[in-house]
DNA sequence: CTGAAAGCGCTTACAG
DNA sequence: CTGAAAGCGCTTACAG
């Protein structure tokens, strides 16, 4: 590959002046300026970035950290797709890595792009409790220790407020079941994620708070556990019918467990919404789709996205941002075919 | 930031030492290392990954270029972390980007990854004719060019065979249709994906063998564009089923579409499989969940990426591959309840 | 076992 | 307008 003394070279020019012409920093005469393109042409020469970041001490690189176990999730591409976008519009460059699926990989893949002196990174943390998730304190620490900024998404930490961006899961899966008891429910079951899941332990506690405000006394048997995808619901909500406990509407965890809920449903000829309304959550745009269309809670994935990145890019401004309250997002009911007032 | 400079000025050695003890690149005293380490950890010294890899002139990095628009795909999720596991086996740091909406984003993203010096990249093109992407010939034109190998995912490169891996679309649109000619089928409907885009192309031509292979008419009034989305299927079908054409079956360019479909059929009683039997492609794990199930065509991703990776990680090592004819992927039918025979 | 020096490919004061 | 030189933070022959 032909580095800058190549070009300076062939151009009859010192590297100084081939660097000047490259970045515009100094008037050149038109001579040697076409001079030194006409061998970069020839020479098919590209200027090395990593030389280049480490003599002005700056990448202008911005790194992004995504989960694994991302391929069922229809967030990874509108994290990514936002991320690149605003990136580009600051004129950085968008440096992304995944997780890998080892002890501390969430740490490790912080420090890779932070030992390749990213500007700033941001952390998708997939949730607490997953095998080699990083816990709070150790994102906590490493935000004190790290010597650039790091902003993490999708967990709150007291610590820091105004380093994470987190979704308020509770209050977003109370939203449906308020809704129902409104509608006159008082037998309404709930299908949850992975236990060991901090989100889906947030989402269930959302549930439970719904019951208790209104009164209602909760069920232990009308609360089963999936496992977030098709299957779990399926199985789940066979299981609730199976055990015959009376019920007239479900909540699930997300809108594939609803999915999976509505097929043993149907299977079991019983009618959604007449015999029970169901309510997912996410709002995918497959629930216009479905017959019935389901119901479902809209986490705007957009703003919270956008919120991160700028809070991010914020801080590598320096800019003195107060910390916005709005760091929480909650979501929005989306009423459709499968719910109905008793 | 410390640098190794601070490191060996606290431990009382000379840079050459903290670099041989950190790289363990010679025999060094007992003694010198745990001063190095102890000065290591008191100045939380880590190595600026920029500069070793100027110095050493490599960065055991494969860059990974992503498509846009990518946030309804299933595949994203799949694509990148099949790569990173293949890469942390490799012992690479897997350097992922996404192509930005701009002309030449394509290949500005492949030369940016180049730029810094990745070893190898590996791009997923997602359509030949999408707004901004890459013409078969300026890739075939960039692999002669670059001085590092570059792998093609997603297209067929006359010039260069043996750096792309592709799916064979016509061939595994062919089949669901094949199928069900087989079983006494012969007015059968196509839902086309856009049409601007090779993969749209590529499926409906097969649809056009299968008819042509037994003989059948082709009957423009069957053959709709939709859009490659829930919406398009949707009023694609309806169109079909207002101009009243008759027909038996319906094969769809991929699985959202003909869930969308579904839907148009559903709301206007027409029955799966009962009136009509339906196909969708991809094998999208919700059509185990709707209600018929739904049949589809399966590619496998997974083989197709892991095939695309050990390719890329060959070149790399410059074992002398045989060109292997399987880089070009078919695919399966998957039947489910949507199909009857007639 | 360890250090001094040159080099990786750039940028940027400092001179002229 | 342009060049020589020092420096970014590492690695690695070359000596000893």
């Amino acid at each position: 590959m032909a580095t800058m003394l190549d070009v300076s070279r062939r151009a009859g020019v010192s590297k100084s002046t081939v660097s000047r012409v490259l970045n515009g920093t100094a008037k050149i005469s038109e001579a040697t300026r076409e001079a030194v393109f006409k061998a970069i042409e020839e020479l098919n020469y590209r200027p090395n970035v990593l030389a280049q970041s480490l003599s002005k001490q700056e990448t202008n690189t911005i790194g992004l950290v995504i989960p694994r176990g991302s391929n069922t999730s229809q967030y990874l591409g509108l994290l990514i797709e936002i991320c690149q976008e605003l990136a580009d519009k600051a004129g950085k460059f968008l440096m992304i890595t995944q997780v890998n699926d080892q002890p501390d990989g969430g740490i490790r893949a912080i420090r890779s792009l932070v030992d390749r002196r990213c500007d700033a990174v941001l952390y998708y943390n997939n949730s607490f409790f997953d095998r080699y998730n990083i816990q709070g304190d150790e994102l906590s620490d490493l935000i004190d220790e790290l010597p650039v900024p790091l902003v993490v998404m999708n967990c709150f930490l007291p610590r820091h407020p105004d380093h994470c961006v987190w979704f308020d899961h509770a209050y977003g899966a109370r939203l449906p079941v308020d809704y129902l008891i409104s509608q006159g429910h008082t037998r309404i079951a709930y299908i949850a994620g992975p236990l060991n899941q901090r989100t889906a332990q947030l989402r269930l506690q959302g549930y439970e708070n719904a019951l208790r405000g209104a009164g209602i006394t909760i069920d232990p048997l009308l609360i089963v556990e999936g496992d977030r995808f098709y299957s779990g619901g399926y199985s789940a909500c066979n299981q609730l019918i199976q055990q015959q406990s009376e019920f007239t509407a479900i909540c699930c965890f997300n809108d594939l467990t609803a999915i999976g809920a509505l097929r043993a449903l149907q299977e079991n000829h019983i009618s959604v919404p007449d015999q029970v309304s169901l309510f997912g959550f996410d709002n995918e745009s497959i629930l216009d789709y479905l017959t019935p269309t389901v119901s479902s809670v809209q986490l705007s994935a957009h703003a919270f996205v956008t919120h991160a990145m700028n809070l991010l890019l914020a801080k590598l401004n320096a800019e003195d941002i107060s910390i916005p309250e709005a760091s929480s997002f909650t979501g929005d009911l989306v009423l459709r075919q499968s719910v109905r007032a008793l």
